[in-house]
DNA sequence: CCAGAATGTCCAA
DNA sequence: TGGACCTTCTGGT
């Protein structure tokens, strides 16, 4: 269910249920075990979004022994076994303690306190699941590749997060985390970003807007229901050169992917039909098949474009597929005859 | 039950 | 361009 506003979304809730925390981390499928291993009892600061890229923020672990009373009771015990370790492990753990200590002092002088970061990417059928205030945690369903537990306090009941499923999950030092975000190009949903960096980009390409949309370096975390949704509010044809629009064209884009991105992580869906084309307004069913949210074109093939009644037609580009009205978004003719 | 598709991205040929 | 990654859900048998 990834498309940017599900990880701002996710951040957002990982913050507010695991902010300020130490937490258990865990890997019950066993591909995050080592890492998951270094970080357990540690504390996790927050989480971030840039784009479709989760950023969840630990602050180092003090000197075994002193961590483990910091967790909860029973689980102290095995957490010191685990700290004292192999030769191994100790070793990965003084090369992660020389790493921290290296970006301790960052590119800025800045005092970073040696955070390292859980870097997450869903991918296509990543899910992270969180649950807050349950009186037992449960096994895991399915392979949770990364497991976080808040254990429960006498005010408070237990949290738990399972991440499945995901392209990414990996630990990673400050620096690390500034060359994933110096990779992506501005993020609609992220108040600092610069509409115009993309637009360098777009106004320069002969790539289809509908591919320019979904290059996460031209711009960060618009996936393929916002793009085709987008495409359809602005009556732009998905294979139109990106070139060919004007910056004011491109500007509106943007600001309304602000602020349908923006509704998004708000409500958990993707609602992008006007309040004349709701099911209300327009006395038509509801959409039932999936997902939840009201859209124009996304996966509607063959079913009446909403505003002008005609086909919703399809295609695939660069593998993924396109979602379009003929009538509604017609062709770019750039020269004549074409 | 199995095949196929899915809001994603990378890499090799 | 096609496969790999890797999980869940749906629609057809």
């Amino acid at each position: 269910m990834p498309e940017g506003h599900t990880l701002h979304r996710l951040a957002g809730e990982l913050t507010s249920v695991f902010g300020g925390n130490r937490v258990r981390v865990g890997s019950p499928q066993g591909r995050f075990a080592e890492a998951a291993a270094q970080l357990d009892g540690a504390l996790l600061v927050d989480a971030e979004a840039w784009g479709k890229q989760l950023f969840v923020r630990f602050r180092p672990v003090p000197p075994a022994g002193v961590v483990a009373s910091g967790v909860s009771g029973r689980s102290g015990k095995a957490a010191e076994r685990r700290h004292a370790g192999s030769h191994v492990e100790r070793r990965q753990r003084s090369q992660i303690e020389s790493e921290t200590s290296r970006s301790r002092r960052g590119p800025e002088g800045q005092d970073d306190e040696g955070e390292r970061f859980v870097h997450v990417h869903l991918g296509l059928y990543g899910g992270f699941d969180v649950r807050d205030d349950v009186p037992e945690v449960p096994p895991p369903v399915g392979q949770a590749r990364l497991r976080l537990v808040r254990p429960a306090t006498p005010d408070r009941l237990a949290a738990y997060g399972d991440l499945r499923g995901p392209t990414t999950c990996a630990l990673v030092t400050a620096a690390e985390r500034a060359a994933v975000v110096a990779r992506s190009g501005p993020d609609p949903l992220r108040a600092d970003a610069d509409p115009d960096r993309a637009w360098d980009r777009v106004g320069r390409s002969a790539s289809p807007i509908g591919t320019l949309l979904m290059d996460q370096s031209v711009l960060a975390g618009v996936g393929n229901v916002y793009r085709a949704e987008v495409l359809f509010r602005h009556r732009i044809h998905p294979l139109r050169p990106g070139r060919t629009l004007r910056s004011a064209q491109w500007r509106a884009i943007w600001d309304d992917l602000v602020v349908l991105m923006g509704e998004g992580v708000r409500t958990g869906r993707i609602d992008t039909v006007r309040p004349e084309h709701t099911p209300e307004a327009m006395g038509r069913p509801p959409r039932v098949d999936d997902h939840g949210g009201e859209v124009y074109v996304y996966r509607r093939t063959g079913q009446a474009c909403h505003v002008c009644g005609s086909k919703v037609r399809t295609e695939v580009l660069g593998g993924r597929n396109l979602f379009w009205c003929a009538r509604c978004q017609p062709a770019f003719r750039s020269r004549a005859g074409r």
